[in-house]
DNA sequence: CACCTCTATTGGCAGACTGCCAGTAAGCGT
DNA sequence: ACGCTTACTGGCAGTCTGCCAATAGAGGTG
């Protein structure tokens, strides 16, 4: 009764494309919940496919995950990246407008940030640990290059750029999640802590610099 | 044959000793693998217990997970803080002592607080993101008395003193396991990182509270 | 238009793991 | 020595992941 005379009971997609679907549906869902809480027949159903299909694609959930994680990084990234790249090549943008334009793109995609920033339900697992690492190294190559900073002379100036990155982290937790400061107040922090460390702070580290003969 | 007249299979601790018997060695555990690659049966085993006297201690493996980040998050604070107080009342430790201070432990407690740190990295999770949120609270408050600031008044000092807690994380990651900097250049860092900002930046932060009539 | 090949997709099986509970025995109090 | 408390065990039930052989869309070919 139930089933007289459909139509095809499933489509055949593109192979990327198909890989794309189930790609989104799982960001979605890995997005609202923490790994071990998402099962990949949820995600499969949810997808509209069989959970057959989605170890057939990516092999196994872990892999899987790590395709929605490296999505998650790369997007905010990849907008700052486009703004930038779209002004003039002989204009270098000024460190405030940098750091207007980054907490713009935070800002409009604040689930996946704040997800991004987040990820991991393992602590100690080698793969996730190095995208989220390269996505922070990215970003400091970025800073280092906007602040016209020479990192060959001083290595250490990269150390110190990454924890202008906690500190950024976290300031923009306040903002966006916690809310003790506002959009104005993050601002003047991002902006002012960094040129201030690179003045004063860096001089003083590299005199602590070891010698090597 | 094999178990001709032996004494008790079993030997009956005492609940408390039991449970920290079984905590103990879930810790060495967890610390070693991410969550997901540590089996309950394993745990169990290597503690000489069984799988279902676990569940009995704790209820589930999520549970003990907790317990065991709440136990290593919480060492190397009581740490600190036992050092605060064992110095003369009235006479508050000075910045610089604090931070070395803190150095120190934590280069003790290595394993421990890079474990710690990136079990922060489990997200949409809710209790454990509060263990590790109350814990950067608890620093912070440290920090704050210290640094003798009237956290009554100006309430942005929290947010800043959190976001000094992102950047030392960082700084602390690139001298205990990235190796960029020594000791000594950390230090410089960390001493050097918030007093500029508090004499500098909190001022500007200030003034952009917005009015509450 | 009928057939045929290719492969995207399905459905189900095997192993592993967690959570739970009823029964068992260790060891203390009387 | 006996019984009572409860720490502890052992196994069952449900769920999940990973895998693979079989199936069926869909486009190409004569």
């Amino acid at each position: 009764m139930t089933d007289t005379k459909t139509g095809p009971r499933w489509s055949r997609l593109e192979h990327d494309e198909r890989r794309e679907q189930i790609l989104a549906t799982a960001r979605v869902l890995f997005t609202k919940r923490p790994y071990g809480a998402v099962s990949t027949i949820e995600i499969a159903e949810a997808a509209g496919v069989t959970r057959g299909l989605l170890h057939h694609y990516f092999g196994t959930k872990r892999a899987l995950y790590l395709e929605v994680v490296k999505d998650l990084v790369d997007s905010p990234v990849l907008s700052v990246l486009d703004a930038i790249t779209a002004t003039p090549i002989d204009q270098i943008p000024s460190w405030e407008d940098s750091v207007a334009l980054w907490m713009d793109v935070v800002e409009a995609n604040r689930e996946a940030w704040l997800v991004a920033i987040s990820a991991g339900e393992t602590g100690s697992d080698r793969a996730m640990h190095d995208i989220l690492d390269e996505a922070r190294e990215r970003t400091a190559s970025q800073v280092i290059a906007v602040l016209g900073l020479d990192e060959k002379r001083t290595p250490e100036v990269r150390a110190l750029v990454c924890g202008f990155g906690g500190f950024a982290e976290v300031v923009t937790r306040e903002w966006l999640q916690r809310r003790r400061l506002t959009k104005e107040q993050a601002r003047v922090l991002l902006v002012g802590a960094l040129p201030g460390m690179v003045d004063t702070l860096l001089p003083r580290v590299i005199a602590k610099r070891e010698r090597r003969s």
